[in-house]
DNA sequence: GTTCTAGAAC
DNA sequence: GTTCTAGAAC
């Protein structure tokens, strides 16, 4: 209690915050009985969900074969959130390799990347390097071995590789001028590049 | 995960 | 002098 302010509700340690971003009516765009899907917080682009499922499952370790009729149920959801949300930008569905957060989360990001809350290489690498897995392959993984394996001890190496453009790979000594380089890019479904 | 900020890099 | 990154946070 003592740096709580009074008005405010003690949520416990900050990796358990997307459980109170669950029920975050401010953060809340769509549930049912087997899944949440919230905006982002902090969004990393343009559009940034994330999808939750209701069944407490901690990480991706956790994942066996059971779990697959839910993930590509999250997959699926996923996918009509984004044509919701814009038919015309590309947009990824993945997970991060080792995330902050407690509790199973896919997230579902436009690959414009444009927007002031991402700031970081690590932010950055999470999502365009190797750190970020693609939910079709954390499924075809279970479907193959009946779990998932991905990180393993070089995984935050990933998260501090050189910064690159996703798009045409060009390399950029900081963030600011990867920042200024990615908005001329197209990074629509199927148009002209 | 973010905020803050010291000191490195420019 | 200013910009930018990277590490501590109990």
């Amino acid at each position: 209690m003592a740096k709580e302010t009074a008005n405010k509700k003690a949520t416990g340690h900050w990796s358990m915050g997307l459980l109170a971003s669950m029920d975050d009516p401010e953060l809340r765009v769509e549930a049912d009985d087997k899944l949440v899907i919230i905006k982002d917080k902090y969004p990393k682009a343009k559009y940034h969900f994330l999808v939750l499922p209701r069944e407490k499952i901690p990480s991706l370790k956790s994942l066996t074969a059971q779990h697959l009729e839910l993930l590509q149920y999250i997959h699926k959801k996923g996918e009509e959130i984004a044509d919701r949300a814009n038919k015309e930008l590309r947009f990824r569905f993945g997970y991060h390799a080792v995330p902050s957060m407690s509790h199973l989360h896919m997230h579902v990001i436009s690959q414009d990347f444009d927007s002031p809350c991402l700031k970081t290489k690590k932010h950055w690498n999470s999502f365009t390097t190797q750190y970020f897995v693609d939910s079709s392959e954390i499924i075809r993984q279970l479907e193959k071995k009946g779990k998932v394996e991905v990180g393993g001890p070089d995984a935050n190496e990933l998260l501090k590789q050189d910064l690159r453009c996703h798009v045409c790979k060009k390399k950029f000594a900081n963030m600011p001028g990867l920042k200024s380089h990615i908005v001329f890019h197209n990074v629509t479904k199927s148009k002209n590049k």
